[in-house]
This record gives C-alpha cells, structure tokens and sequence, in this order.
DNA sequence: CTGTTAGCGCGTTCAA
DNA sequence: TTGAACGCGCTAACAG
C-alpha cells in the first residue's frame, strides 16, 4: 500500500490538515514541525495522489495530444516540442492516435475531457468544413488549440502553407526553370495552401499555369509520387522543374525521374516540403521547405498552456514562416548566390493573414 | 459544469446509485427504468468522470511510456506499437521524455506513479549496472516492462542484438567480404550485443578480429559514423567491409567512403541496423537489419497489459528475431542468391537465452 | 499555529 | 427493485 497523507500525519500525531499545510508551504507553520513532517515525508517516501488530488482541484497537469498518425514524422516532431515546454512546468502529456478517423477523433476527445486532461492539442481528422470539433471542445470549455489542419475561428498553430508553395516555386523560377509542375494533395487543408502558394507564385512572375502540370499524390507515399511523376513526363513538354507538396512525395518523384534518366537538376529541378530526416543523402541531396516542426508542437504548448491558465484569451491563428532549405536537387545554377542565410534563419510567428 | 451522476439522477427523480446500477450494467434493474436512464444519459450528455472512478476503483486505464529521446525514430515507432494494442482495448498512453537523464528518469516514474497509471514500459537511461530501476518499481508493486535496454531479472521485450551482429556480419562474410571492420556503441548494453555477435560471427568464419577495425561511434549520428569511417580508412590494409551499429552512423560512413572514392559494395561493403525510412533511397541504397521496432512495442504492451490483469507473472524476457534486409550497399555478388525471403519473415518472439 | 469539517464524483456495501 | 451511507485521498474553508 503506498503511504498516503493520514499515514505521515499518524506516524507524527498530527493532524492530517497540518501536513498538508506543510507541503503546500502554507506560512503559518512552525520550523518545527515543518522539520518533522519533511523528515518523516522522505522517510515514508510520501508522495501526494495526483488522482485525489485532481479530483478536487479539477487539475490533472495533463495535457491531451491527439494526431490523426503516428508514423508521420511531421506529428512526432510536433509531439516532440509539445512534450518540450510542458515538460519544462511539469505536464505531461497523452496520447491519442486517431488514424484519420473523424468519428474515433470525436470519442477520443470525449474521453479524454473525461479524464479532466487540462487542455488538448489536436491535429484534426475532419473535414475542414466541419465546425463540429471545436464546436463541441467550446461546448465543454476545455482549452484547446489545433495543429497542422486549420479551422476558421478556432486557436490554430501551424506554418503558412501559402508561403510555402509560394517559396519553393520562386525558388525554382530563380534557377530558371520554366515548365515547373507540382504533385499536390488537394484534400487536405495543407496542401490546398500549398497549390495557392505554388499558382501566386507562378501568376508573380507572368508564367501560366498548365492543369497537366497539376498531379495529384498523397502526403505520406513515396509511391504515390512516383506514380504522379510518370504521368508527368508523358506531357509535352515535359517540365523541367517539380514542387511535391512534400519530402515522401519528392523522393518517389526523385526515383521516377532517374530511372527515366532525367538528370537532377540539370533536366529537371526539384523540391519538397518537410524537411525529413537523411534528405541530404539522398541520390541528389533534395532541396526541400523546413516547417519548423518542432517550434510548431512549442508554439502550440504555449499557447494552450496560456488558455489553461486562463491568461490570455484564444489568440489568433499563429502561422510560422517556412524555411527554404537549398540543396543540390534544385541547384541548376550554382553561380547564383546560394541563400545560405535563408537556411539558419529560425522560425518567427507571423502576424496572421485572417482574423 | 459537465453533467455527473447526480445530474442524471435529478432529472429523473432516481437516486444515484440506481443510475449508477444502470451504467454498470447490474442485473435488478427494470427494463422501465433501464430505458429512462439511458435516454437522459444520451440526453445530457453524460460521461462518468474518469478521475474520480480512479481514486475508487485504483484504476486509471493508462500505461506510462518512459523514453529517453524523442527524436530516435526507434522510440516513436515502439510507441506506435504500444499504442496499437493499448488503444484497442481503450488504454491510454502518457507519454515522458527524459533526455537520456537517469536522475529524471527515477522522478517521472515517480510522477507517473503518483498519478496511478496502471503499468509503465520504460526504456531505462540507467546503467545496466545499476538495478535502481526495477527495484524501486517492484517496491512499488507497479508492474513495467523493459523495452529496448535490458536488465537482468526484469521483464524485457527488445531484439536479439547479438543476432543483430551476427546476421550482419555473416551476411558481409557471405558476399565474400574478408576485412571486416565495425562502428560500434559500446556505451550502451544494444551497442555491445551486437558487437559480441561480430566477434562471434568472425570466429565462426574463422576470420581474426583485429582491435583496429573496430571505432567508437554514437547511434543518433551521421556524422559520428563519418569521423569513424574516416579513422577507419587510414588502417591498412584497408577494410572492405563495414559493420555500423546504427543506420544513421552507417549514412555516416557512406558519405565518407564516397568522399574518398571508395566504391560501395565493390571496395567495400557497407550494412547498418535500424531500417530507417528512405533507406533505399540512399546514394547507394543501404542494407540493414530489421528489428522489427513496431513489434517490439506491440509485444512489451500485451506483456504489460497480462501483468496489469493480474493473469501473469512477470515473464522471461522476450527476445525478438531480427531480420536481414538487403540492399545495394552489400550486394557484391549479385549472382549469389539473394536471400528474398528474409525481407519477408514477420518477427518471432525467440527462446530466450538467460532467464 | 493546529485541528475539524465538508466536499470533489463515483463505486459499493447494506437496508428498505 | 431502489436508495442511503460511507469511503477513495486530497484540498480548503473555518474554528480553536
């Protein structure tokens, strides 16, 4: 039986109130006892009931993180600087794996509201046109705050999607590259931002954009970007530079391209999103855009842990500047200054475009 | 306010406990009031508060994951499969990150326990030395499994790593390799299996070891692997063969083994351990061994969930098969029969050797 | 300075 | 078939 509060209080014949007291550094305590309660918490090896003593205080100093996939680097990155500040103040954190399943996201956060988590952080399964999550999250008025996957009028922390196509499609007309295609995930939020960005950048600079240029691929599959890749060299003519919505995506376009001996960068420049581990050792290094993964997951913390404490009201949409990151698979002329700076440049939370 | 019991019971003029039978499903309660209740719990909205059925029942319906970097894949995927079983059977998962810190390590399992999580899986930063670890917990009477790190006369679920050395190393010698050098971890009980299983291969193949072809290097890092390899190459005669530890230090080595223009697999062949994601898309697609991380975790929670049911006692570690995948990087003999089937053998849990 | 008392929301006797 | 009463371990009033 692990020792609780009234066993310390009877091993001193004290009361269990004034032990209490003690731990909770109430000031109307003699050094005395103070002394003797401690002596005798270490001796029993005391250590309070967090389960107890939430019950009471309705907090747990727990926090809820819910993500649609585990096996995405991008969520346990996020993950990874979420645990980074809480841990610092002593949350922890639990986990919930929804595996893209809007109804299971639902029950997840049901119960984890019943588990009095303090707070949530979600990357959201549903469509972006359901108001559903954070109407039902307000209802019960646990603070919360979303990642990756934006809601209109819900606390958000993510990277400026717009930017990023923006960014790297620039990046390829400065290296002079002129037919410049782009795989792109249109279901999701994150890649609709990337297309914008991708088309603004090619309006900038007088370049029409080509609907055969415009392949469609899935975020997390290597295959799926292979596949899109030979589609697109069937077009004539063929491109001669690639945007893939992201790092999976570019390396099965990387594949499809050598194989059909389309030489990178020289025929073909190339790019992707996400900044994924070994990108730099890859056949060709691959140039890629940084999302600031992991400031993404402390931004985040933040910002919950503000609404936890009931500081600050829900702040507006918190988007990161992405980082273009240069490497030799879109370096097609390596005379032009190479942007080094742009690579140490950490992330900054812009002001936010909508309200 | 969130709806409780006695909100329930009010609106229907019931007293608590009846509501309550009807949620526990009790067998004297009449089909009338079974339906009522059950219509006012949809109604309202109702969710039993987890905190407070914990502090009765002793029951918290989590398991504590304790890792020491979340930055390793290896640890992410393990929780991935922890998850899968936890999760299937409504178990939470909190989640803490003690940075390789042995002294945060003791005070986060304090902390998870002092919050009642019904089991831990904990991948020590302790030495194995130390047998800290498992004595407190099993002062405790909380049951953990051990992942990863091993210690002796606790329960354990990780790889066979001296399999690992020796499947690797038997492969190099099986391509026809003769100077067989190893990048090795010695700092950590994985690191040392797996050279054991070196040795041990090179004595069953009658090769000699030789202190000089065996480097330090650190798991996590490229560029430990590439300072190594570089040592590595001042030897002579050269080794035409290199056994890493980790794949991150075998990417290390192969960026400095085409530095120097050594060609892989042709002067040297080249296998790491960990099959990291795009592995096959290195510069030169890189062999590895397989230790089935996803596994591993899967296993270590069921062992955990038997010993928090009560239905087991504490088992013999599990040592898990590791499984050879080749790729280009040890394919000096293409001609010799590519060993398919290995890539294709799910994990066993293994005998294990000491009980 | 210290102790008494009354909950937090739910589970579990035991009466009615 | 239903309800009253107690306790899980702790916090926070308020007395003394």
């Amino acid at each position: 039986m692990r020792t609780r509060l009234k066993d310390v209080a009877k091993a001193l014949n004290l009361s269990i109130s004034t032990v209490n007291a003690v731990l909770r550094n109430r000031s109307d305590i003699s050094k005395a006892t103070r002394r003797r309660v401690f002596d005798k918490v270490k001796e029993l090896n005391y250590r309070p009931n967090w389960v107890a003593r939430s019950l009471v205080t309705q907090r747990t100093q727990v926090l809820g993180v819910v993500v649609p996939d585990l096996s995405r680097s991008f969520f346990t990155e996020v993950i990874k600087g979420i645990d980074l500040v809480a841990s610092a103040i002593r949350y922890h954190l639990v986990l919930t794996n929804t595996g893209e399943d809007p109804r299971r996201e639902d029950d997840e956060v049901a119960t984890l509201i019943s588990k009095q988590v303090d707070g949530l952080v979600i990357a959201s399964a549903h469509d972006p046109g359901d108001n559903v999550v954070w109407r039902n999250l307000s209802k019960m008025g646990v603070p919360f705050v979303l990642v990756d996957r934006a809601f209109p009028n819900a606390p958000f922390v993510g990277v400026d999607d717009e930017r990023i196509g923006f960014i790297a499609t620039t990046h390829l007309v400065d290296q002079g590259y002129e037919r410049i295609a782009h795989l792109r995930v249109p279901s999701l939020s994150t890649g609709i931002g990337r297309v914008r960005g991708y088309l603004k950048a090619l309006r900038q600079h007088g370049i029409r954009a080509r609907q055969d240029y415009m392949v469609d691929a899935e975020f997390h599959s290597e295959a799926s970007g292979y596949e899109a890749t030979k589609i697109l060299l069937q077009r004539s003519p063929r491109p001669d530079a690639i945007f893939a919505a992201s790092d999976p995506i570019a390396i099965g376009a990387m594949q499809a391209l050598l194989e059909e001996g389309v030489r990178i960068p020289l025929d073909c420049g190339l790019i992707g999103v996400g900044q994924v581990r070994y990108g730099e050792y890859l056949k060709v290094p691959l140039s890629t855009v940084d999302q600031h993964r992991v400031e993404i997951g402390k931004l985040a913390a933040k910002a919950l842990l503000d609404l936890v404490s009931g500081q600050k009201k829900p702040a507006k949409p918190i988007l990161i500047e992405p980082t273009l990151i240069v490497r030799a698979s879109s370096l097609r002329h390596p005379r032009t200054p190479r942007p080094r700076g742009a690579q140490e440049n950490r992330a900054r939370a812009a002001i936010p475009r909508n309200g």
